[in-house]
DNA sequence: TTTAATACATCAGATTCTTATGTATCTTTG
DNA sequence: CAAAGATACATAAGAATCTGATGTATTAAA
């Protein structure tokens, strides 16, 4: 099953800022990729989504990028700033709790009286 | 900590479809009060988002509605149609298997080699 | 040699949420 | 009793974010 993609609306950033703390360093086919394996292919990054939500982070300040060249072809590797390693925490903690009260609020079986 | 909406986005019909699925018959406002109550705040729906919400799920023919007056004061009953039973479960599955995936990703410690 | 994979990027359109606004009734409180 | 707050519906402009398409280019595999 792939999720539908309306789920992993507002779990982007945060799923990328994830993976930049665990890895030090990405660039963005790879996270792709990595998302797709870790997941066995049931969350997939589409590239549409990921590069502007790369920028975006970058703009707030959150990553920093460094350009390599792998023969002729380039690749933009992202890593976690200061100010990101910080954020990055914080939203990993509000989703693991957003889960942990969505998780409580889908298994209620009793009516309340 | 009130979770920033960027999160709710996405699982908004699924905590409706679930309120509906363990309550029968309820409406909008008290939605947003049931929902509020059961997460200690932390959920808080906004009247904005919710009634284009139920309309729409009204419209996809998961909803049927009958409308009840309190004194003078109109109120409009939301229940879950045949099919909008079947979705419902349909739905809180997938945001269940959603959230163990999330919960794993988001553990990743090690480095793959 | 052509298809698939790698790797970046942008953009029109769709969806969905926020915030504000509007209407109206009922209850509580100073 | 008047004002404020709670109850209860609804819409709508604007913002944010994602989809799906399109574009460019290099490298590897069939």
């Amino acid at each position: 099953m792939i999720y539908s993609t309306e789920l992993i609306k507002g779990t982007l950033k945060t799923i990328v800022l994830k993976m930049l703390e665990d890895n030090k360093k990405m660039y963005g086919y790879e996270i792709t990729q990595r998302v797709k394996e870790l997941t066995s292919d049931k969350i997939q990054l589409t590239e549409g989504a990921l590069y502007p939500t790369l920028h975006a982070l970058e703009a707030e300040g959150l990553l920093t990028t460094e350009i390599e060249y792998i023969g002729k072809r380039v690749r933009k590797y992202y890593s976690l700033s200061p100010n990101g390693k910080t954020k990055s925490k914080e939203r990993v903690n509000e989703l693991a709790e957003f889960m942990d009260t969505m998780k409580f609020l889908l298994d209620i079986k009793t009516k309340l009286a």
